[in-house]
This record gives structure tokens, C-alpha cells and sequence, in this order.
DNA sequence: AGGTAAGATGAGTGGCGACTCATTTTTGAA
DNA sequence: TTCAAAAATGAGTCGCCACTCATCTTACCT
């Protein structure tokens, strides 16, 4: 279909610089904030932003985009790394953390107000925590009737409730350790 | 301070429609809606809208504090019908179906975009929470361990997790039973 | 080096939304 | 019934913001 050519080098730097300008205007200033603004950070005259992304919303879906997959990328590490029944669980933390940090996050799993287009990434989001809640059933550190739509609206919640709430380190550690405990086998 | 004589009968009834539309609209719509279409819904000239709240912050924060009084009301209701210990988990549930259908209640705890200030009312609502964890920790319906700002910031993503992320009844009713197992001691 | 197409620039446009105010209508008290 | 104060009206102001476009600049190919 659209065969483009390569951009040329200066429109990737630019590109990239309006990327990153964006994703701390809108974590900074929330989805509200003006085009305007980026370009300014981005150091990039008004027109140049628009040059690359037609629209507003195009921005946020390409900086969604960009957030989606790296913490995507993330559950990778994570699995490869500890014991197949605490990923779930890591990776729970992980997501929460950083919506925590990165404002934007939020929008992760429901779009908040500026809805996107449904899109692959949160079915490999989905996917990726039906693997991860398979490992940690057949390890048996989650019950066994816990269903994939409640992990996900769990997750859901605690992005939701971190991001708005604005806890300390402290209490999102301890709720978080709460939440994650209502998904562990009881003691016999 | 302010001895206000009572307002005429006429403002008084358009105060009720506005606040009502609002309401309304505002739960539709979101916070961004128009003051104009709220006027409109409420049959009344925009102007008539900014003479009783100056400011849309204000309409707003009008509206807050009416929804915040009703669910504290209801608290009163919940803690005299069943039993004590039950009180928390059932006025927690309350919170979340009402968050459910009304939009607006979202801003209940932390106040989303539009930010109001630091109002007593959330203060009542710490406390009212605070004396029903207390009555569930003596009938023993809750872990012993678990602390008031656990609770609050458990209520806080449960809210906006079901506001934002349109769950079905079903996963709504799953995702909470999830959450309050979380409270609850853990069988010997 | 020179040419050209891709890209950058930023003043300008249009629309929308919060808020104002001169004018008209309504209320309630005498 | 009369009338002054209170309230309602809604066209208009102002500012902000997404988006455009004529013009200038730059990268890259020969």
C-alpha cells in the first residue's frame, strides 16, 4: 500500500522530538494541553507538529502507541527473568508503577476522554496477562477461579485509582499488596 | 456574613433545574460540556445559569457537594438496617454502583480535571469510613490489620476503575467480591 | 555545485466556549 | 393596582485552540 520512502533526516529528528515533547506535555498537563505547547518543548514551529501528525488525536494515539509497546516489551523481561508464578504478579506491580510516574498510562486499557480507535495492542495486552495468569494457576500462587476479565478490571482499577489518587509510595505499596492478595489462594 | 434575604420564588426553581441539568449533562457528557447546553436542558437563558453560579467551577463544585451529601446520607441508612459488621462492605458497594451510573462521582474522593478545594465533606466521608472499619474490625469481618487509608484508596480505584472502565453488572459484581475478599481474614 | 522535492515555518482562520451587560420581565410588598 | 428591586434574557465580547497555507529552508541526488 503506502510505500513511503524513508523520512528525511531531519523530519525523524523532528518526529522524535515532538514524540518525546508530547509524552511529557500531556503526562505533565493532561490530554488538555495545547498542541501549541509541544511544538514549543519540542522546539518545532506549530505547523511542523501538524506536518506529522494531522490531527491531535492522531498525536496521543501515536504517543499511546509508543507507551503501549513498551511496556509491552517489559513483560518479556519480566517473564524471562523470575519464577513463572510471581510474573503475574511483577508485572501487575509494574503497570501500576508506572502509571503512577507517567501520567499518561491511564489510558491504557479504556481511553479515557480522548478515545482511540480499538486497537491490537490492548488485545496483546489481554493476551499477554491470560498467558502470565495461566503460569501462576498452574504454579498455584493465584487461585483457581480467578478469571481473566477480573485480573484485568483489577488492573484497571489500580492504574485508574494510582493515577488519580495521587498515593504515597508507601500506601501504593501496601494497597497494592492488599489487592494482590485477594488474588492469592487462601491458607487451606 | 452573608444575610442573604431568600431568594425569589422564581430563582429558586431555576436554581433546582439548573442544578438538575447539570447534573444530568454532566454525567453524560463529562465535565467538558457546555454551560450552554446545560441551560438549554435546564429551559433557562445562559445568563441565567452564571447569575446563580458565576463560575462553571462553581457549578460544578455546586453539584459535588449536593451528590457528596446524598451517598454520605445514605451511610446513616446502611449503618441502622443491617449489621455492624457488614455495614462497610455493603456502603463500599454502595460507592461503586452509584460511581457506575453516575459519572459524575468520579471526582468524589480526588477531584479528577477540574479540581475544587479541599472541602469537609471528604473529611466526613474519612471519618464515616473510619467508624464503619472500626465496627467490621469488632465484629471481625475484616483483618485486623487493615488500615483506614488501605480502605480509601481500595474505594478510590474500585470507583474510577468502574467509571472509566464500563464494566458489565456481571464483572462489576465479580471484581468487587475479588476486592472485598482482599479485606476480609483469612480463614484459619 | 545545482536543482528540486520534501520539509519547516508561523501568521492567519474559524469555531467554540466561558463570561458580560443593557434591556426586558417577574415578583412581592405596600 | 402600583412600583421598585430582583431576576431573566440572549446577543455580543474575548480569548483560546485546532488546524491551514503561502512562503522560505534544507536534505539529498546527480
Amino acid at each position: 500500500m503506502t510505500a513511503d520512502r524513508p523520512l528525511r533526516a531531519d523530519a525523524q529528528r523532528n518526529r522524535a522530538r515532538i514524540l518525546a515533547a508530547a509524552e511529557q506535555v500531556f503526562a505533565e498537563r493532561g490530554p488538555a494541553a495545547s498542541t501549541q505547547e509541544v511544538a514549543t518543548r519540542a522546539d518545532v514551529a506549530i505547523g511542523t507538529v501538524f506536518r506529522h501528525f494531522p490531527t491531535k488525536r492522531d498525536l496521543l494515539a501515536a504517543i499511546m502507541k509508543d507507551l503501549r509497546q513498551r511496556l509491552l516489551d517489559k513483560a518479556g523481561t519480566l517473564l524471562a527473568d523470575g519464577p513463572p508464578g510471581a510474573a503475574l504478579f511483577d508485572y501487575f506491580t509494574f503497570l501500576v508503577e508506572s502509571s503512577a510516574k507517567v501520567g499518561t498510562v491511564a489510558g491504557l486499557l479504556a481511553e479515557e476522554g480522548t478515545a482511540i480507535e480499538p486497537d491490537e495492542q490492548i488485545a496483546a495486552f489481554t493476551q499477554t496477562f491470560g498467558t502470565l495468569l495461566d503460569a501462576a494457576r498452574e504454579a498455584g500462587t493465584v487461585r483457581p477461579d480467578v478469571r481473566l476479565d477480573e485480573v484485568m478490571a483489577l488492573l484497571s482499577a489500580a492504574t485508574h485509582g494510582a493515577l488519580a489518587g495521587a498515593w504515597s509510595d508507601d500506601l501504593r505499596r501496601r494497597t497494592l499488596a492488599l489487592l494482590l492478595d485477594a488474588l492469592r489462594p487462601r491458607r487451606s
